[in-house]
RNA sequence: GCCGGUGUAGCUCAGCUGGCAGAGCGAUUCCUUCGUAAGGAAUAGGCCGAGGGUUCAAAUCCCUCCACCGGCUCCA
């Protein structure tokens, strides 16, 4: 009995393939069948069905058929790796979300060369047929390949025969599916060449990775390398240079250099969070950057950091010192510093606080993943008792905080790790708080095992940057190992010491990444209230320059500069549009006869006569309110 | 850190089979005073990422290092 995607069951023998079903549905269908989806899982069509099922026909109007495409491209590139380069050994060569890859080993490798190889084996438009091959047969065959052998040997294991699947005189293991034959590949791309472990670990060989793509048509390809081209425009290090905003110099790699414009935006987005931490109860404080090492290591964060050479430390007569990779130990000092009775708590302390991590030299990235950055931390010490209510308030303002600036966000709950200190009992009690917190609040999540950090289960913030990659900004993790290593205590109402707990979260994870997400998410254009530059006034000639500054002085509470260079109108427009400020007033005799502006914003929409009060108005509610869209004329 | 790629004027890039360091944009000065996306002319601007080597001669070829870009691994 198998189930069809519109819920209909259908009756089929035991041992009937996919194709044999889609026949079944239909003959049309059959003919059509490419592959299969059973229970979730991409199959061959000539897959038997012994057991009960969820069935889905595969054909070439499926999103599944660009998979079985793009993994046909990956044998193309195994068939023309191995015509080339007899001795080259393959390893794994599965299709992704925009393409597949192969990894490779043992060669040094031409690009053009296997590109027109690949052309050729294309063209010649080889059927793909599935073959089964005799498991002892499989392993003779590979005796000079390791990986294949361990495929074998593991994902394999137990199955006899093995699937391999063959074009012209080449065969690969595989499980397929593939769709019919190579000529349905009707454009290709090889895209990059990298490094990648065997099996993903630091430890294994390192294997060449070659990332390609392949489509139906060529004018689907050209599509998808127009979507890339398009992706570098919004690209925050492109716009950071255009519009000034920051650098990062040759010697100081992975730390940022704000510039004016830059630190115009930055400093907005601290007003707003010292607002939400005011909201929240918390206090400021500052503590320092250097510190001993010894502060670390009761701690774990000594451990944790140091040993993999991820933090900044060395001697200093005859003591060591380092630059901080975290606040969270000082913040404790500061609440160790007196006695808490229960009454004080929670106590929450908020930093905009400059840590330092010595990143890989090839992981740095803009600004979305450097050497030196400032969180907007905050530790909050409660009761057992305050947990959960503490943070399902702290979610409640960060869902805010993302809903103001229309930013989508995937919210994971990250569990316990192996390198993790402290009882497993702990470790329950902390991830069922963030669990429920999120449960309660109504936040879709998804669960990532064994990817928190070492002290503590958290909530992260994932965004996605505009090359697709994710990257976390705001967290929220739960710890009862800093108290219990630093001896944090507080008076109880029965006049014991209790342990407090805490909790540790940054709203927008560091200044640096965030701005960098929102550079991408806005394209560099920036809603009124974090625009570096908000207003322009462009006199149409040197006779208006007066009431240019005029307009400028009544709006100087705003960003906002008269445009003084020597240029014909439409080249101010233009400049000013270069420099995505969200509007431009253009004055002339008109304007400053009846005390009016022409407004122009960057959708290019315009108004005459718009008396200067009534826009300073309406900007004045549009900085106020935070608004994402630049709106006057809207 | 590893693999591949890149590094030339403020920016975008050409020059790279060795033989005088280039263009466009921007900047500066002068002319023009302009009504909704680039007015004209002239001038300045370079340790060709850094160090070493090969050569009569190196931006160009070789080696080492640094930084950046993409990926792997790892994280806000």
């Amino acid at each position: 009995m198998v189930t069809l995607p519109d819920g209909s069951e259908l009756e089929v023998d035991a041992g009937a393939t996919v194709e044999d079903i889609a026949f079944e549905i239909g003959p049309g269908l059959g003919r059509d069948t490419v592959a299969g989806v059973v229970d979730g899982d991409l199959v061959d069509k000539t897959t038997p069905l012994y057991s009960d099922a969820r069935v889905e026909i595969v054909t070439a109007a499926s999103d599944e058929y660009l998979d079985c495409l793009r993994h046909t491209a990956a044998h193309v590139f195994g068939q023309a790796l191995q015509r080339l380069y007899p001795d080259a050994k393959l390893a794994i060569g599965p299709p992704t979300d925009e393409g597949f890859y192969y990894d490779i080993y043992g060669v040094e490798i031409d690009r053009d060369d296997l590109e027109a190889e690949m052309a050729d084996i294309v063209a010649a438009d080889y059927e793909m047929e599935r073959v089964l091959v005799d498991r002892a047969e499989a392993l003779d065959r590979y005796e000079e390949n390791r990986f294949k052998r361990e495929i074998l040997q593991n994902e394999a294991a137990g199955e006899d025969p093995v699937s391999f699947y063959r074009q012209d005189d080449w065969v690969d293991l595989c499980q397929g599916p593939h769709v019919e034959s190579t000529g349905e590949i009707g454009a290709f791309a090889l895209l990059d060449i990298s490094a990648a472990y065997w099996r993903g670990d630091e430890e294994n060989e390192q294997l060449t990775r070659v990332y390609g793509t392949a489509f139906e048509s060529e004018s689907e390809l050209e599509r998808f390398l127009e979507r890339r081209r398009e992706a570098e425009e919004r690209d925050h290090r492109k716009i950071g240079r255009e519009m000034d905003l920051f650098s990062v110099r040759d010697y100081s790699p992975g730390c940022v250099h704000y510039h004016p414009n830059g630190m115009t935006i930055r400093r907005e987005l601290e007003a707003y969070i010292r607002e939400k931490n005011e909201e929240l109860g918390y206090q400021e404080v500052w503590t320092p950057e250097l510190n001993k090492a010894e502060l670390w290591k009761p701690t774990g964060h000594y451990d944790a950091f140091k040993e993999e050479g991820e933090m900044f430390a060395w001697e200093q007569d005859d003591a060591e010192y380092g630059l901080k990779p975290m606040n969270c130990a000082n913040h404790a000092h500061i609440y160790g510093n007196e006695r808490h009775s229960y009454r004080d708590l929670p106590l929450k302390y908020s930093e905009f606080g400059t840590v330092y991590r010595n990143e890989q030299s090839g992981e740095l990235s803009g600004l979305l993943r450097v050497r030196g950055l400032t969180q907007d931390d905050g530790h909050a010490f409660v009761r057992p008792d305050q947990i959960e209510d503490e943070i399902r308030q702290t979610v409640r303002v960060i869902e805010e905080i993302y809903e103001q600036f229309d930013l989508e966000v995937l919210y994971k709950l990250e569990t316990r790790g192996d390198d993790a200190i402290g009882s497993d009992e702990i470790w329950e009690t902390a991830t069922s708080s963030l669990r429920n917190a999120l449960e309660h609040e109504g936040i879709e999540y998804d669960v990532e095992e064994g990817e928190a950090a070492f002290y503590g289960p958290k909530i992260g913030l994932d965004v996605r940057d505009a090359l697709g990659r994710e990257w976390t900004i705001g967290t929220v993790q739960v710890d009862f190992n800093i108290p219990r290593r630093l001896d944090l205590v507080y008076v109880g109402k029965d006049n014991e010491e209790h342990r407090p707990v805490a909790i540790h979260r940054a709203l927008l994870g560091s200044f640096e990444r965030f701005m960098g997400v929102l550079i991408e998410h806005f394209k560099g254009n920036f809603p009124l209230w974090l625009a570096p530059e908000q207003v322009r006034v462009l006199p149409i000639s040197k006779a208006h320059h007066e009431y240019a500054h005029e307009v400028a002085e009544k709006l100087s509470d705003f960003r906002v500069e008269v445009e003084a260079r020597d240029w014909t109108i439409g080249r101010k427009i233009a400049e000013a549009h270069e420099d995505r400020v969200p509007y431009m007033l253009i004055v002339g005799d008109d304007e400053a006869e009846s005390g009016t502006v022409s407004v122009r914003d960057r959708q290019e929409r315009e108004k005459n006569d718009v008396p200067v009060d009534a826009f300073r108005d309406h900007i004045e509610a549009e900085r106020a309110e935070k608004r994402t869209e630049v709106d006057f004329l809207g």
